[in-house]
RNA sequence: GGUCUCGUGGCCGAGUGGCUAGGCAGAGGUCUGCAAAACCUCGUACAGCGGUUCGAUUCCGCUCGAGACCUCCA
């Protein structure tokens, strides 16, 4: 297996030779959706980053066990003292068990991945399947004297851990700088340090999702689940890392402090950061009210939307752009994308019935090198945008060879099928899109069949004001039909 | 305020110390009854000001501008 993919670690800032801690086994955990809301454009990007970086992986020929978690407890309302979780609220909100919303929005969450073709990681777990974990690394944490218990809660020492180990060696923050810039927040008043973050919280009386422990019915503090269950499930120490780059401090920085002061080694090979989607050059987040909806993109039903975008037609729009670029969103490059991709899989379609000469007619293109090409821009760092640009170059040549412009032997032809195949659907994840096709044989596709043989009638008498007259009317109900040397296509809007 | 990132042609978006990214839009052409599609040709972009260099969009400094994190967030 040869290997030269190059991959760029967070934790040095620079790109490093992929080289797994156990080949061809790889261990990957990305931070997964906290289920309390829609699932949102923002839930595409890290999701789609790491499926492409997931279908690489296999692609290359490792064993990848890729987990990704769904946080469904222990993230707080905020840092103080009323310590009321998400979901909670939520399920206050709306009178329903906090699982019943959990459920529901994982679902939803599912459902948005699917029509994605975001690839089912191996292993999805659940937070509040794994508190027993969670308590386990706790009492470790304690055990290892970088934590302490106040109130019932049980807070880590950053400031002790930091004597001993770099607090920040993922951020690039120190902790004097932390202590200068942290904000005064109510109900620190248990804490040594404002910085120190909760490993157990005691549960307030109204909070619904609580278990009991050796310190306080409470629940966990919210970086505890994946250092629990990134071990539990790769061990102490694995390859990959994922997450929004949003996620970088404090929670992966963390991460780091905790799986340390309980394992007593860094947990992480490889730190993985996708960079954000901005709307209108700002942030989007649940926050700023400004996300849209995966659901409100496939229907179109948003003001800030023009049309309705399909789930392909963001993932190709995802896809060319690194990962690790902001991503602005607009209805222009929404809708270039859309024809873009259309291009794509049209010609994908094209070089399916391609059917080869005796000779090549074209010297300048080699494919054996564009394929190379082709695998070297994923081996970079994941490139994808640069790998598109190089399928386009190829949209060109199979469209030049159906226009009979270019002529391709067998040999180039099963080439180039076999790499435009492989890297448009294996690796981007490029389907034709679901839809209601009316086909050959329903009733809706005969009569357009009847129509389309009438108006072919109406041109070979010449009438064509009577053939433009079918074609419009066709046209106005969303049947669009295109003449092509081999008939008379249609398809339906 | 602290830490960090970025500023590329009409729009989106790669990349590089000297050699065409790509997509969309636009202009001209070929083809077609027309339309659509496709193909060919076309834009000499890299915030500003200095510096290093034979040569910088790419390295360094400064200025301006934008954004992220420091607080829940993918």
């Amino acid at each position: 297996m040869e290997n030269n993919l190059s991959v760029y670690n967070t934790l040095s800032r620079k790109k490093e030779t992929f080289e797994p801690l156990s080949p061809p086994h790889v261990g990957m955990y990305v931070c997964g959706p906290t289920v309390y809301g829609d699932p949102h454009l923002g839930h595409a990007r890290p999701a789609i980053t790491f499926d492409l970086v997931f279908r690489w992986l296999q692609h290359l020929g490792y064993k990848v066990r890729y987990v990704r978690n769904i946080t469904d407890v222990g993230h707080l309302e905020n840092d103080a003292d009323e310590g009321e979780d998400k979901i909670a609220k939520k399920a206050r909100l709306e009178e329903l068990e906090p699982m019943e919303v959990v459920q529901y929005y994982t679902n939803s969450y599912h459902e948005a991945m699917r029509l994605l073709n975001v690839l089912p990681p191996s292993i999805e777990p659940h937070a509040s399947g794994h508190i027993i974990e969670q308590m386990s690394m706790i009492r470790k944490i304690l055990d290892s004297g970088y934590a302490y218990t106040s109130g019932g809660s049980v807070y880590f020492d950053v400031e002790k851990y930091n004597n001993d180990h770099p607090y920040g060696i993922l951020s690039g923050r120190k902790v004097e700088e932390l202590l200068a810039t942290t904000r005064e927040l109510e109900g620190q008043h248990e804490k040594k340090n404002p910085f120190d973050f909760a490993l157990w919280k005691k549960a307030s009386p109204e909070h619904i999702m609580r278990w009991p422990s050796e310190w306080s019915d409470g629940f966990p503090g919210w970086h505890m689940e994946c250092s629990a269950m990134g071990t539990r499930y790769l061990g102490d120490h694995f390859d990959i890392h994922g997450g929004g780059m949003d996620l970088l401090f404090p929670h992966h920085e963390s991460e780091i402090a905790q799986s340390v002061a309980a394992n007593g080694q860094m947990p992480v090979k490889y730190w993985m950061h996708n960079n954000m989607i901005t709307i209108n050059g700002q942030k989007m987040g649940k926050s700023l009210g400004n996300a849209v909806s995966l659901a409100e993109f496939f229907s179109g039903q948003h003001p800030l939307l023009e049309q309705a975008y399909s789930p392909m037609t963001i993932r190709f729009f995802m896809l060319q752009a690194h990962y690790r670029s902001t991503l602005d969103f607009s209805n222009e490059a929404l809708q270039a994308a859309e024809k873009g991709l259309q291009r794509l899989m049209a010609a994908k379609e094209t070089l399916r019935q391609l059917a080869p000469s005796h000779v090549s007619s074209f010297e300048a293109f080699n494919l054996k090198e564009w394929k190379d090409k082709c695998h070297e821009a994923m081996n970079d760092d994941f490139n994808s945008p640069v790998l598109i640009a190089h399928l386009f170059e190829a949209v060109k040549l199979i469209n030049s060879i159906k226009d009979g412009k270019s002529m391709i032997d067998q040999e180039n032809l099963e080439i180039l099928k076999d790499a435009f195949f492989t890297f448009v659907d294996d690796i981007l994840g490029l389907r034709a899109e679901e839809v209601a096709s009316a086909g050959q044989e329903s009733l809706t596709g005969k009569l357009i069949e009847t129509l389309i043989g009438l108006r072919q009638e109406a041109k070979l008498n010449k009438d064509y004001a009577a053939a433009d007259q079918i074609r419009n009317k066709l046209a106005a109900i969303g049947v669009i039909l295109k003449d092509t040397k081999d008939g008379t296509e249609f398809f339906i809007e």
